[in-house]
DNA sequence: TACTCTTTTCTACGCCTTGTAGAAGACAAA
DNA sequence: TTTGTCTTCTACAAGGCGTAGAAAAGAGTA
């Protein structure tokens, strides 16, 4: 569905459907999906002519969206974390130091 | 849907109904609910005669186990966490901190 | 064993979302 | 005004979800 942070930039709608030609998809069902998209705030467009969509967030910005509205669910998120950071490979362990090492000033500075 | 977090401990599916009485759902409705969720993985049941269901996870466990899917899905990794970390609030970035502190580099052995 | 009550399975129906698109209306360039 | 493109409206099939009735299977008891 979402392949339109794949081209990065404003698209338009016949873009879009050239970009996904081997699917042979009519131009129509390209705008139907879009304006779905736009219905439920994935994506924008601007006013021209051939209107051009572009992406509320991108790509990375979702997941982490996604992330965050899981983790905003939960009762008790301490317990999420600990099994999230738990279940990660140590890659991500080591990204996730790194980038709280160097976290914001504004915050509990306490290391 | 998934209130049988809710109730600790295996639960029959008659108990959960009743434990739902609000809605005043038939028993069969329960189990069918039931039967999808096991078809999905998301819960099991023993071999008792009135059969009682538990989840395969906990519920935060679940949670986190999302929150892994969605990182895992991500080409860019990095990108993912660090808007992660870069958009929760400084409580859950203390939390992470802490955890990732004290986190042995031996632990981890999903499933 | 036969009856009855509870549990389990099978099947279904209506609603909503998703992928797909045709038909018609709006618009601009020629 | 004609023509070609862009946009909106409407629709339809497939699949998921909440709901449940009907029937089959088990188990206790007379």
């Amino acid at each position: 569905m979402d392949r339109l942070w794949a081209a990065e930039g404003p698209v338009a709608a016949a873009t879009l459907r050239d970009e996904l030609a081997d699917r042979g998809l009519a131009l129509t069902t390209v705008h139907t999906v879009l304006t779905r998209l736009e219905q439920k705030g994935f994506v924008v467009h601007d006013d021209g002519r051939p209107r051009r969509f572009s992406p509320c967030a991108s790509r990375e910005e979702h997941a982490a969206q996604v992330m965050r509205e899981v983790l905003g669910q939960a009762a008790d998120r301490q317990a999420v974390l600990a099994r999230f950071v738990g279940g990660v490979d140590a890659d991500e362990v080591r990204i996730l130091r790194d980038l709280l090492a160097g976290a914001r000033p504004d915050d509990a500075p306490r290391d």
